[in-house]
DNA sequence: CGGCTTTGACCAGTG
DNA sequence: TCACTGGTCAAAGCC
């Protein structure tokens, strides 16, 4: 099975997304705290948090087992991955997360987050919150802005129809995608906010970094005030002209195994522009996960569909993100194709006092989760079919995937296989009736890109506790890889949170566990791979890098044998 | 009529 | 070498 794997700078997102959070808030419920924050929704980040403590020396124990790290010079600045398609300054420049620079891939940052207080700093987010609940926008002061004008790094959907209550949904929608809250798959979300490259209003067109968006049925009902809009018709028609921004045209669909859902696959119609992506629809309509390949050459068309003030804005906007983008080229152009970090709502809701519509999904093994993972995909245990939220998925440079997928792994053996120097690590789950296992190699292009690939699907939910009781991040594939984070700031300095108390405390004061560390496996920012669906995160080692996958205990004669 | 979607066939990569 | 799978092509049809 192949897997792509790509470095990129999928840290970066963070800032963009932050910066977009103020005009994605719609949340009104659920003030949550920093801790919780953290502790559920954000998990993801939780990890990459918690993977700054350990130190390099440990990683270099582990070898080949990082499962999750970031890469961070000595001055915390994060160091972006070789093969990374972002130009490295382009990446320093956005590691503060201020900097509009960073690529679209910001996006791969939990939208918790983007919710967090932490986040909700002067510069970061322009979001009121910052005492733990979730800032709103409402959808009037939403609707005051016409998201179509916000550039491709805006989560708010580029060409969508003036239409105020369109507007207003489309909007929900899209912080939908990476709210909890909104889980409402629909269309129009799905393209206004997925396909747009999620990305903030400061973020870079998807092509920079390749996005990709995965989006979930919904599970929780939208507002009463929003419940009108899930008629799909027109948004389907919309989809596919604003989603994005990009003009897209299909050239392809099929069905792929392991899910029930059919794969269509676009190109920008822009000339000469490779951008492709491909786009995953449940039965339903929803889209449940978008991918985003390859980098457009071009600055994202202007819709003719606005009005004046809406034309003003967004020409700011465009010029903005032109601007964004000519730097972005200037700075080292390139961006891997394949690369990719994903996350999705579920990624971030776990256990988060936000994510209410989540509990049939929580109930549901993650392993189910994940499109195309297993025949059980998007059912239930009981036999019905379960609505998924939106999953982005955004195939950057670097993606910033979570440390583990919150099981238990015991590894059992280690081997070098053809074709890579590296070694690779087996591990196997440790849950009773259980035979999913993963192994975890470095890539043979980048020693600092690990690739983790998960086999089979577990029979049992992710283990509660490391950290959040409700915590439950993990979806793997029945097969996938996973190619961890190449750079991720460790913290204030490096992502420049906006309270960086809180940051701090997750890095350097929350005793991790192994086991923690593990938990981040499915969770946003893991790397998705292309064609063989793979689940591709890709993680770098840098002089500082943080985390490692320990091995637990008592396995050394087990692994013995199994390199006999 | 141009652009886009549909859809079966083909191709390439992988085990 | 073969089967399987994902990705792409391209003709036909639709809007």
């Amino acid at each position: 099975m192949a897997s792509s794997v790509s470095g990129g700078g999928s840290c970066f997102n963070t800032c963009s997304s932050l910066n977009n959070t103020t005009s994605i808030h719609h949340h009104q419920h659920q003030p949550t705290t920093l801790s919780n924050l953290y502790m559920t929704s954000s998990s993801s980040f939780i990890h990459l948090l918690a993977t700054g403590k350990h130190d390099a020396d440990e990683e270099e124990e582990e070898c080949s087992l990082i499962s999750s790290k970031w890469c961070l010079n000595s001055d915390d600045e994060v160091l972006l991955p070789k093969h990374n398609s972002f130009p490295p300054a382009a990446a320093s420049a956005s590691l503060p997360i201020s900097p509009p620079l960073s690529p679209s891939s910001y996006l791969s940052f939990p939208s918790i987050l983007l919710h967090s207080p932490l986040f909700s700093s002067s510069n970061v987010l322009q979001s009121p919150t910052t005492t733990g609940t979730f800032s709103e926008l409402s959808s009037k002061d939403m609707d005051k802005e016409d998201t179509t004008n916000y550039t491709d790094f805006s989560f708010l959907s580029q060409t969508r129809p003036s239409n105020s209550s369109t507007d207003s949904f489309t909007r929900q929608q899209e912080d939908g995608t990476f709210n909890s809250l909104n889980k409402q798959p629909d269309f129009s979300t799905l393209n206004s906010g997925l396909k747009s490259e999620p990305a903030p209003l400061h973020s870079f067109p998807p092509e920079l970094s390749t996005v990709q968006t995965n989006v979930h049925g919904v599970s929780a009902p939208p507002p009463p005030s929003q419940m009108h809009y899930s008629q799909p018709p027109q948004y389907v028609k919309e989809q596919r002209k604003s989603d994005d921004g990009y003009n897209w045209r299909k050239y392809g669909q099929k069905q792929v195994k392991g899910s029930a859902n059919p794969r269509s696959y676009y190109k920008c119609t822009f000339p000469n522009c490779p951008t492709k992506k491909k786009v995953e629809q449940n039965l339903d309509g929803h889209i449940t996960e978008i991918v985003y390949k390859g980098c457009h050459n071009h600055p994202k068309p202007q819709s003719t569909r606005r009005s004046s003030s809406n034309l003003i804005q967004n020409q700011e906007y465009s010029n903005h993100s032109n601007s964004l983008f000519e730097n972005a080229r200037k700075q080292g152009e390139t961006t891997p194709e394949n690369s990719s970090a994903s996350f999705g709502d579920d990624d971030f809701e776990q256990g988060s006092s936000m994510s209410n519509s989540r509990e049939d999904d929580e109930s549901e093994p993650e392993a189910k989760r994940w499109k195309g993972e297993n025949e059980n995909e998007g059912v239930s245990a009981s036999g019905s079919r379960t609505v998924r939220e939106p999953r982005v998925v955004v195939q950057t440079t670097s993606d910033i995937d979570i440390l583990d997928d919150g099981y238990r792994w015991r590894k059992y053996g280690q081997k070098v296989v053809k074709g890579n120097p590296n070694p690779r690590s087996y591990y196997k789950c440790t849950s009773n009736g259980c035979s999913v296992r993963k192994h975890v190699e470095r890539a043979c292009h980048d020693s600092r890109a690990v690739i983790t690939t998960y086999e089979g699907k577990h029979n049992h939910d992710v283990p509660a506790a490391r950290g959040s009781g409700s915590y439950n991040m993990s979806r793997q594939p029945a097969m996938n890889t996973t190619l961890k984070p190449s750079a991720m700031s460790s913290n204030s300095n490096g992502m420049n949170f906006p309270n960086p108390t809180g940051m701090q405390t997750m890095q350097n004061q929350t005793p991790y566990s192994l086991q923690m560390l593990q938990n981040t496996d499915g969770l946003a920012f893991s790397g998705f791979g292309n064609s063989a669906g793979a689940y591709i995160s890709q993680m770098q080692q840098g002089q500082n890098s943080l985390a490692t996958t320990k091995e637990e205990p008592g396995d050394d004669s087990f692994f013995d044998s199994f390199l006999d």
